[in-house]
DNA sequence: TATCTATTTGGCAATATAGCCAAATAGATA
DNA sequence: TATCTATTTGGCTATATTGCCAAATAGATA
């Protein structure tokens, strides 16, 4: 009952603080485009790759990204290829 | 160019992080049905009422709620209605 | 005016997050 | 095999967040 209700709005919670960094909200926009290795998500952002690589695991980890290893890169792309309409609500409340 | 689209996505993540607490999701959630006073919000959610009063203060700091005070009671609401449609995304993130 | 209720603010301790460097790991290639 | 590139992990420091208590503020009422 109230512990259900508590439990979704955790897990909903740690969804949106996954998201709710510039760097990831970054790569997520760059994966909507198609995937993308660390190395050049790592370009594209300027900082040091091991940074970028801990904010690739906190995505996966919150079930945001998955990742593919092909030969020694890893590729990184969108789990669930709904973004684009999410942030419409954000954008309100940033507009008005 | 790069700096506008990286205050862009500060600003983003200003809001999702607002939004990324279980007891925020929770007022979010109850101010989708109407405005609440603090003391209600308070008892509902069964933390110290200072604690509860950051929260808000902390939504109505990110553009989320505005609250209005009536009598010796604040009364608190969304500024943006669109929340329902908003988490359509995050559930999708939780269910596969 | 004194006091009660509702709320906010300041301050503190515990915990979590961010980002760098260095080291470890793994695949590719000389 | 030795080495190069790509990536992850460990460890550290700085900073931010959370939630409580106590105190301050403000309106309502006795």
């Amino acid at each position: 009952m109230l512990s259900i209700k508590q439990s979704k709005l955790s897990a909903r919670a740690k969804v949106l603080k996954a998201m709710a960094h510039p760097s990831r909200l970054f790569i997520i926009e760059e994966l909507e485009k198609g995937e993308r290795c660390v190395c050049d998500l790592t370009e594209m952002i300027g900082a040091d790759i091991s940074t970028v690589s801990k904010h690739l695991s906190l995505l996966k980890q919150a079930g945001i990204v998955i990742d593919e290893k092909r030969g020694n890169q890893v590729f990184y792309r969108l789990r669930v290829p709904c973004i684009i309409n999410f942030f419409g609500c954000v954008e309100k409340v940033l507009e008005l």
